[in-house]
DNA sequence: TGAATATATCGCTGTTTGGCAATATAGTAA
DNA sequence: TTACTATATTGCCAAACAGCGATATATTCA
């Protein structure tokens, strides 16, 4: 892939910046499984609507949600599912470290 | 995939965060090319010694990077090859994006 | 030793931002 | 209309953090 410009990488940055925050994580999390309410997610997720609707409209605004009427409730749903796959590169880093890390500990030979 | 508890949404979202500055992209896009020691970093990117060096800590303290010594110098290369992948998917997203974008301005039919 | 170079760290400042309470807005139902 | 529910927004505060200059630490060389 090409070198990226200064404006390209301060673009994906900010998609990085907007998945940088567990609530937002959380979110997506449960929008995975299907579309909701916000009501829906403040319940699940045990968080203040003010907030939930804050998230949810940076997760909007980054053109990862898509957003619907459904009479007096609003349904969000995913419109980005490669997110997941974000997801699942940085799980497995994360598991290797943890195998590093548990390595270090006990998979050194004992002599 | 399982869904991830609170703590392993901090240890996703934490990853993200590093991810998510412009300075710390570049210095990964530079040493994906080959390793190099922090002052080639600082002529390549035109940032300050300091900064530089403050960043090449925090991408090496999340894992993302390597480290040696070589005489009078610090090289730092890759150790993660696996967050390219990240910023690829990302790329995708951004080209996506800016298709929809062209697409609302010159991309409806004229009449 | 001491000087020179390379890197890391410290203290500071301005900016950003998550979370909150309060309030505003939008839709529904009577 | 009025009352009620759902969602969004505003103003605030505290914490996080990038960038900076100055300085500390480490390594090499004379």
């Amino acid at each position: 892939m090409a070198a990226l410009k200064p404006d390209q990488l301060d673009a994906v940055a900010r998609v990085f910046r907007v998945l940088a925050e567990p609530t937002r994580l959380a979110i997506l999390q449960e929008l995975r499984r299907k579309p909701r309410t916000v009501n829906e997610l403040v319940e699940s997720l045990g968080a203040k609507q003010a907030n939930v609707s804050k998230q949810l409209g940076i997760l909007f605004d980054a053109g990862l949600l898509d957003r619907e009427r459904s009479g007096n409730c609003v349904v969000y749903s995913i419109r980005e599912p490669a997110i997941f796959e974000l997801c699942e590169i940085v799980c497995g880093k994360l598991q290797r470290d943890a195998r590093r890390q548990y390595a270090t500990f006990a998979g050194k030979p004992r002599r």
